[in-house]
DNA sequence: CCCCATTGTGTACGGTGTACGCATGTCGAT
DNA sequence: ATCGACATGCGTACACCGTACACAATGGGG
């Protein structure tokens, strides 16, 4: 059961970064908690940094299905509107995983993976949410991945800045702030048809 | 000289950290560049994670300077421009300081300081600019720090997906669709009158 | 049954932050 | 000049970290 072992100890590593930060996973607290020996976990992994990448992968898969919920939505500029309010929810309810997967620089290269921004498919996701918009007359034509990539600079630099306390506004505030600066930045409908609160 | 040595001090902890990452800013090592015992470096800082501190805070200081040469430009617009400019400029010629002073999470709780968002001088200075354009009818009246709030986000959005290497792009290229980005966010006319190369 | 690849382990080494106690100035009061 | 208080710097020591290495258990194919 090798890949029971393996799963444990990446849950384990989760575990251990979302209730105490990155800092308290290590490779010593990751195997006991996993209930194996230390050298264990390096039969697995790489290293520590590779067991961090694991579990930030693990974190964009949660985050690509949280997004994908949006699709429910009947019309496109909902859909576009769900994918914001989604995005925020995933970061909110899961901040620390937002910060392994957005804000740290070094914690996976990526050279050469398939990761490109361009081709992953939560890029891919608004891009068509953007297109389908454009389509509809919602938002104006232009390129959709220049517009998807505003987009995503925009929400992203909005949740950042908040999530490193630089903002120093109470959450609900903070979501009251976002979907005001979304509807001004979308041109769309303010208050009244679009609500990003919870 | 106590402040000599400890000016030493913080300045061997950013020379290492510019050329070699955070992780090679170790009390050890920066004593050692420094010329002094590892242990007078405790001494001056409270340990490591103020010692980090120290270097962010030299970081705000270049930074705000560094945007403060946008004044000279001649009208609200230009000033505005040049902010943007002024901005990413800095976080492209120091991308570790902008990581250190932007992108960390932990690395300072400012809690309780000044440094609330809404009061650091580097967000005035955004407000400001923002403003200005609004008095002289160049961006649609409106609550100004709300503006500047999604402008700041906006540019930090892009700068940290840069910075972080999520977009893939060369520096010149990420120069140009920064540049349309923001030109089209604002409003302003295209390519022409507003250039955000170097 | 035996062989061997896979999986798990125990030990050890170098590096890290930093607590503690001591040495060395420096400087004002006597 | 002497003394004491204080600021500054230093050496040692400890717990913890990542992880290299050699070894033990295990379990399935010849």
């Amino acid at each position: 059961m090798t890949q029971n072992t393996k799963a444990r100890i990446v849950d384990a590593a989760r575990d251990l970064f979302v209730e105490s930060g990155e800092a308290a996973v290590t490779m010593r607290a990751v195997a006991k908690a996993a209930g194996v020996s230390t050298m264990a976990a390096y039969r697995h992994f790489d290293g520590r940094d590779a067991l961090v990448v694991a579990v930030m992968e693990q974190g964009h898969d949660k985050f690509l299905a949280s997004m994908h919920r949006a699709l429910s939505a009947p019309t496109p500029l909902d859909r576009l509107v769900a994918t914001g309010k989604a995005y925020l929810d995933f970061a909110l309810a899961n901040p620390r995983d937002y910060d392994l997967m957005f804000l740290r620089p070094a914690a996976c290269d990526m050279t050469g993976t398939p990761q490109t921004w361009r081709d992953a498919a939560t890029f891919r996701f608004v891009v068509d949410r953007v297109s389908e918009c454009i389509a509809a007359g919602i938002l104006p034509p232009g390129d959709a991945e220049l517009g998807a990539l505003s987009l995503w600079a925009h929400v992203h630099g909005m949740i950042s800045l908040f999530l490193t306390h630089k903002l120093q506004l109470e959450e609900p505030v903070f979501r009251e702030v976002y979907g005001r600066v979304l509807a001004a930045a979308w041109q769309i409908e303010p208050a009244g048809g679009v609500s990003i609160s919870p």
